[in-house]
DNA sequence: TCAAAGCTTGCGGATTTCGCAGAAGTGGCC
DNA sequence: GGCCACTTCTGCGAAATCCGCAAGCTTTGA
């Protein structure tokens, strides 16, 4: 019966998650195999999972409780904000002078800011920020952002309408 | 044993979902309470879901399913591009003449573009890409993105480090 | 008044989850 | 080599969950 399962077991197999420099775990093919399947359907049972990565139900059930402990990744619902209730929201570019890692640290204690990148291109952080309406946008930007000691100055773009939401990179 | 369940059915739950103008179903504050569940956990049981929001375990499979069929929330692992391989990502601003929607349809066909939204903002168009190193993102921005016809220019915005992503509007 | 929707309760069977004990592979160390 | 600590995988019952289905109820809307 385990007809598709290696005598040997690869070295790239073992060791699936080892702390690399940058203090993010290093992946194996196999968690990697997993967290494919869970793109594809967040609820599929542990046993299709294994039997479609070649390993045992509870090994998966480890190898995926492993991965949501170490916050490598999570299993969620996602919508389109605007579809509930949600009627604004936007990318705000930001231009920082200081430190710029601070001043992200505080938009992501932001409850309306449910995305923080720092990037290097003109802006050095880019926020997307979700809010009720017009006056609740209004014055996180102006009230809470602008606001913050470093923030040089801001650009907002405002969301007309999502076209697509995926998180599909596995499956290429 | 029944004490938390009104008597009489109040308006607001009935009409679970409806078509409204722009043809996006309209939700109902148990479904909203219901999605708002599996932000927290997406493979959280049907039964402690009900529970939380009030129906029946059948009731709320019904309508996790719906939900799911109408595409109006997925349940999905989410992880840090970054942590899982690909080395470089970025958000593109992309400014357009002529038809909009149009480029934003080709862009969302893209496999390696995973976000992408239309704006009121200086650009018209925000796109994230997922590339696997320098020399894909290179390609997808040059050679993809900018040799679009109706494409007059684009800025774009390397990701150096993802500080926040989450999905947890509902628990404000 | 009638049909359609949606919810509830209840039910059993199939499936899944969960915890745990034991086996197996690995790396460090003498 | 040989031993030990550690991690990971497997196998296996017990418990919980999922799933489909049916009957009855209420509300909505034609």
């Amino acid at each position: 019966m385990h007809s598709e399962r290696v005598a040997s077991r690869s070295a790239d197999q073992r060791d699936s998650s080892r702390e690399s420099r940058n203090g993010t775990p290093t992946l194996d093919a196999v968690s990697l195999a997993i967290i494919q399947q869970l793109q594809e359907d967040g609820r599929r049972p542990y046993a299709a999972i294994g039997k479609a990565v070649g390993l045992s139900e509870a090994a998966v059930r480890q190898r995926v409780q492993k991965l949501l402990d170490q916050g490598v990744m999570q299993i969620v619902a996602v919508t389109d904000p605007l579809t509930v209730g949600f009627r604004r929201q936007a990318m705000v570019g930001i231009h920082v002078e200081g430190d710029v890692e601070s001043i992200a640290d505080t938009l992501t204690a932001m409850s309306e800011v449910e995305y923080v990148v720092m990037t290097a291109g003109s802006f050095d952080i880019l926020a997307e920020i979700v809010c009720e309406d017009d006056d609740h946008l209004l014055d996180v930007i102006n009230k809470r952002i602008r606001a913050l000691p470093g923030v040089r100055s801001t650009e907002s773009f405002v969301y007309m309408k999502l076209k697509k939401q995926t998180y599909m990179w596995g499956t290429r």
